[in-house]
DNA sequence: CTTTATGCAAAAAGTTTGCAATAAA
DNA sequence: TTTATTGCAAACTTTTTGCATAAAG
């Protein structure tokens, strides 16, 4: 949450240091624009955009710095199968693959974990060390084959992905609640065990409200974000194996057990959602999805604190 | 197994008669070169080649050819990412994706139906007609993170893909065996639905024999081929869905049955094998890979029918 | 004050086009 | 005899290099 200008700055300026290289006002300039503008640019395409804001700066320079961020990581050059090279930034936007379209070279961006994976596993297969996985599909878009007018609408997708992150987290929390409330339904026998389920409930629910606030902050800023594509595609059947499927639940697995059964159950849960959760947010690089994984997997961490301390209580009680 | 010169002249032919376009000399030469070397050639390269054959030929001429070849799908273009475009060959080639390193440009092919399975659905989720699955995974192979010297081996993809096909084909068919195997044993007390089991399982190996040999003919032209990496990539748990697990056989599951049960059994592992391995040809161009598993699809079809005409005898008799 | 960067111009590399001569249908 | 192809050269696009001058450390 606290990335700043400074960071890709110094991202740079180290690289450059490192390589007994200097930083100059070109350098900065051309960083900061290229920086500023999401897609993918062109070595010329870049020239012309900085070229309004200095034009006494070089083409050479331009095409010198490029290589430059794309050797620090900061940019990545991607083919787009239309005959030059083109970049794009690498910094604050997550990890993501490519669609385009022949016809009229729209871009769409994509990202798979399960793909990724795949991909990962058969370089591994091979003994490759993965530089970069490139995944592209070429084809012809809707808008194209439909031969109507492309409307061309610009996402920003660190704003799109922190929606779809955000929509995980949504669906996962609802789970939770769900757990939390026929557990607390089928324990009323118990009545500390229900407490603590309730207390748990509470918690859940004053969660899923604050991603609901948050939604609606992403929604405000842009409305138009609701009805992008799809840029995460996310396995939503994983969420089963964290939280127990409904079914489950109301076949009354929760009112078989004992107090300590059931909170080790919560626990373990909240746990594997943390873990699941921290482990996911580490694939992408610095960007608002990310955040929303992160801070998702430590309030469920918060979570497993709290049950664990109530289950000690309660051992100890039993012990006693 | 019908493929031979005429095909691809045909296919390009034919592309020529349909676009008003005539047949020469040279497009006839370069049709031939193109197709007879494996590999990823830029048109530089290509040129270099067709004009040991005849140096009177021009550049362009092998460019507009290329693009021709690549319009009629006899060619593709490949971007491997070394600044010019490359072509291979799609005639008689499996379908397939590459792993570039990026030290020493050497290439490895692979497929993965999996992969591209989700490939194609995230496509149709974004509506687009796919064109073309570019997936490149760009990195640092074994050799060059070693910095051993490379030893660049060379192997005809098609027969790698037969390769592995038959290792395919082969699990599959001792799959089946110990099915019939144990469906013998276990129905001692039925001898004709033994005889049948036992008629099934003598087809089986004979299929297998017939596979073996096949194999080791496909070794004896290319000793080196056993070693060369896989390509293509299958999941064989796949297989578990078709032919039950050893675990199942064992439990018993056929001694229970009665013999009309076992044989109806019997029938639909065959005829989802069938269809299973048919549906999986059908992705395969031209090749000898796909003739495997064609082959392969048809004699599972052959023990269909066997199995229907024993039901079918088995049936009657019991009616009457 | 030493070292590296810049911007120009020019070249290199890959691709495409115009056109007169040539060959297919 | 009509129409398209060929091969050359020249143009074009994108990328890279050489070098004198300018700027950073």
């Amino acid at each position: 949450m606290s990335t700043t200008k400074q960071d890709y700055f110094s991202v740079f300026s180290d690289y450059l240091k490192k390589n007994g290289l200097k930083m100059t006002r070109q350098r900065r300039l051309i960083l900061e624009t290229f920086l500023g503008v999401e897609g993918h640019l062109s070595a010329d395409e870049l020239y012309e955009v900085v070229c309004k804001k200095d034009p006494r700066i070089g083409f050479t320079t331009i095409f010198r710095t490029l290589k430059a961020m794309t050797e620090c990581g900061l940019a990545r050059e991607t083919d787009l199968n239309d005959g030059r090279t083109r970049f794009e930034r690498l910094y604050r936007t997550p990890r993501h693959h490519h669609i385009v379209c022949q016809e009229c070279s729209k871009t769409i961006e994509f990202y798979s974990p399960e793909l990724e994976e795949m991909q990962a596993k058969i370089a591994s297969e091979y003994g490759l060390q993965p530089v970069q996985q490139r995944l592209q599909i070429l084809g012809v878009c809707k808008e194209c084959q439909e031969k109507t007018n492309p409307t061309i609408q610009f996402f920003d997708n660190d704003q799109i992905f922190a929606r779809d992150a955000l929509k995980i987290a949504m669906a996962t929390e609802k789970r939770g609640i769900a757990f939390y409330r026929a557990g607390a339904e089928s324990s009323s026998n118990l009545p500390s065990t229900q407490e603590a389920f309730l207390a748990m409930l509470a918690e859940e629910e004053r969660h899923l409200k604050g991603l609901l606030e948050e939604w609606d902050r992403l929604i405000e800023g842009n409305p138009g974000i609701v009805d992008a594509p799809v840029f995460l595609h996310f396995d939503f059947e994983r969420l089963q194996e964290i939280f127990p499927p409904a079914s489950k639940i109301s076949e009354g697995l929760l009112g078989d057990m004992t107090e300590i059964q059931a909170l080790r159950l919560a626990m373990e849960m909240e746990l594997e959602a943390y873990e699941f959760f921290t482990e996911y947010a580490e694939r992408f690089a610095d960007t608002q999805g990310r955040d929303v994984f992160a801070k998702f997997a430590a309030e469920e961490h918060e979570h497993y604190t709290m049950i664990k301390s109530e289950l000690d209580r309660v051992s100890k009680k039993k012990d006693s």
